[in-house]
DNA sequence: ATAATATGCAACCTTTTGGTTGTACAAATA
DNA sequence: TATTTGTACAACCAAAAGGTTGCATATTAT
């Protein structure tokens, strides 16, 4: 199945797992350990990471260690910084207009 | 209801209604109109955005605008961030590491 | 006053999501 | 060899998500 990255870190539990094997693979069992759900439940979300590409599992022997592709967020850090750039612009914005309000009250002060 | 802003971001039409009042406010029939779901399915998205402060509503008259607060996606922007940071940091290592074998060649070479 | 417009919302339906238990099997260990 | 360990996955379930139609209501236009 085709999976979007946005829909794949909604859940908090994935976003989790993310963190738990951000740094360092980890094979299922331990990532289960973390959670008070059962293996299978957080196998799924695993499974939901490994669709969309943000996990790559790496068998070795019998376990199955899995690995961060934090690279793959890249689609949500764009999407995000977009927006982030329009609102930083409005509060310079309002940044300015405040300044400007500040300088006028001094002139008005002055003459006073 | 209190709602999740990755949640919220999650759904694709949700992101689309984000895009089109990001610059300026829509009425909610404006909203709509893009889309070819009915006004009610939209206007349930427009609710989830509203529920975890994405949108405002402002009244005029008879209709209802829907104004962007983009500023709340600043925990999307931190969360995404922190893994952006790790991931370029591979990345330069790698780099790193690939100028180093580079290095390393053109001296072979030469002692060739 | 009547009709048209813009919206909110209840009631209902189907699909998806997130969870469970139980089974199967390969690899490691006693 | 027998047992334990690590994992995959089928089958099932309740709740949530995303959609619909239909009705109520307030504002604006004729």
């Amino acid at each position: 199945m085709r999976r979007d990255v946005f829909q794949a870190i909604a859940d908090p539990t994935r976003r989790e797992i993310i963190q738990m094997i951000a740094t360092t693979p980890l094979n299922v069992n331990t990532v289960t350990e973390r959670f008070d759900v059962s293996r299978t439940a957080v196998y799924k979300h695993i499974k939901i990471l490994t669709e969309c590409g943000l996990i790559v599992m790496r068998q070795k022997g019998r376990e199955r260690f899995c690995e961060a592709k934090l690279e793959k967020l890249q689609a949500v850090s764009d999407w995000v910084e977009q927006y982030k750039k329009m609102w930083n612009a409005r509060f310079d914005l309002l940044d300015n207009v405040l300044e400007d309000l500040q300088t006028k009250n001094k002139k008005h002060g002055n003459k006073k």
